[in-house]
DNA sequence: ACTGTTTTTTAGCTTTGGCTAATTCTAAAT
DNA sequence: ATTTAGAATTAGCCAAAGCTAAAAAACAGT
């Protein structure tokens, strides 16, 4: 009754490929090469699967040049990312996981809920938008945002923006990140945008400066804020 | 780091059948076909994992005269027990869950989480030492409290007790315990427990008195109660 | 257009954990 | 002491997912 769209329930290392295969989802198909670093699996391995997601109708493959994910591919992807985002927001906010710890965790947890776990952690998390890291959450009809943020890096100096999300692999930075307090929901004034150097230099509420180089500006996504004042 | 004892992490299903030897435990060993039923598996199954259990060391094993628990065997069973556990406590007194989702939930999830989802979740509940059944929560080291509990049916009568746990799988049962009050932690008089007929008459807090009959009065396990007045 | 590198696929094997059918053993009843 | 019903085991099979090694295709550079 809480299962929404009880479609058979994929083996979990189907759900794996799906997802690899979204998450570099851009532009056309992903790569069998691609996925399987992704993985950390075999080349040989994720042709053979492309194969069978073909016949499960979850890929459209052509030999030789990659899979790209059919309507219902995607669901299923956004699905899993749905419980994926909104796990790790469970685990950082209400079990003390730090960023490294939660990755892990949350994919091995989001191959075990169901459907209607999913539902009943999203009441209790009070049904966020974004998980912590600032990542939206996609909706049960697998339904995502648009995107329309960009990295300071592409940010347009004079402006006032919002930081929505932090996307970075390596621990230090967001570590540096996070003790700046640039973190998803911050709002701060872009005061520069050297294009030479790639420095971004921006002001937060507190009429604090701070210059970003290279690696920390183009982790630091923001939107351009809404209201004006 | 919160990971205790870091065993390689046996496969989901051999934790399923140590679990099931455990709990069909009481005497000696578990006979192919019990838990054959207990896991809706062939018994050919049972057999091949009992020998496969046995060379892992996690289960004693004599052929034609069923499997029971080696020491390393007990310490994995009463891991997952704890786990399950803690999933149920949390299921049912945070996600809103009932007694009849839970325990397939758990048993999922029992799978995929670690050592330390497991600790930080007990933290996060408080360290409970019983679950929302009344049923002990084993401890990290694998120590589970003694049982001396005993079936209403076994109390004696003019003694003072607290129901311990309510044990039985029947929906309807359940729940008209739970709307009698009768529920884990309840403290009770017991006024009469007739032979002939096996109906226990008990009085609750409130002076009200409840009969309860063959299959109620099988369910409610109760515990002396220790301090007098 | 050719050649060499890289990527992808195929073929064939492995492990897990199931299954059915056939066989063997145990235990209970005569 | 036999017989026989029920339980346990074995043998042989299947499917999922992985792997390695070898073959084939695609791509890039000249």
């Amino acid at each position: 009754m809480t299962d929404s769209v009880v479609s058979k329930p994929f083996s979990s290392s189907v759900g794996d490929y799906v997802k690899a295969i979204w998450d570099l989802g851009g532009t056309g198909a992903a790569s069998t090469k691609e996925v399987a670093e992704r993985l950390s699996v075999s080349p040989a391995s994720v042709s053979n699967m492309f194969v069978r997601l073909q016949e499960m109708g979850l890929v459209r493959h052509e030999r030789y040049h990659g899979a790209s994910l059919t309507d219902s591919g995607r669901v299923e992807a956004l699905r899993l990312v749905r419980r994926h985002r909104l796990i790790e927001t469970f685990l950082l906010e209400h079990l003390g996981y730090n960023r490294q710890e939660v990755h892990e965790e949350a994919e091995r947890l989001e191959h075990a809920v169901s459907d209607g776990f999913t539902e009943r952690l999203a009441e209790f998390l009070g049904h966020p938008e974004y998980d912590p890291h600032g990542e939206p959450i996609p909706a049960t009809d697998g339904t995502l945002e648009v995107e329309n943020s960009v990295p300071l890096t592409e940010a347009r100096a004079g402006t006032r923006v919002r930081i929505s999300k932090v996307r970075n692999d390596d621990a230090p930075i967001l570590d540096h990140l996070e003790d700046s307090g640039l973190v998803p929901g911050r709002p701060l004034s872009v005061l520069q945008v050297r294009e030479l150097d790639g420095v971004v230099i921006v002001e937060d509420e507190d009429g604090k400066t701070h210059a970003l180089g290279e690696p920390l500006a183009r982790s630091v996504f923001v939107r351009e804020a809404l209201g004006g004042a």
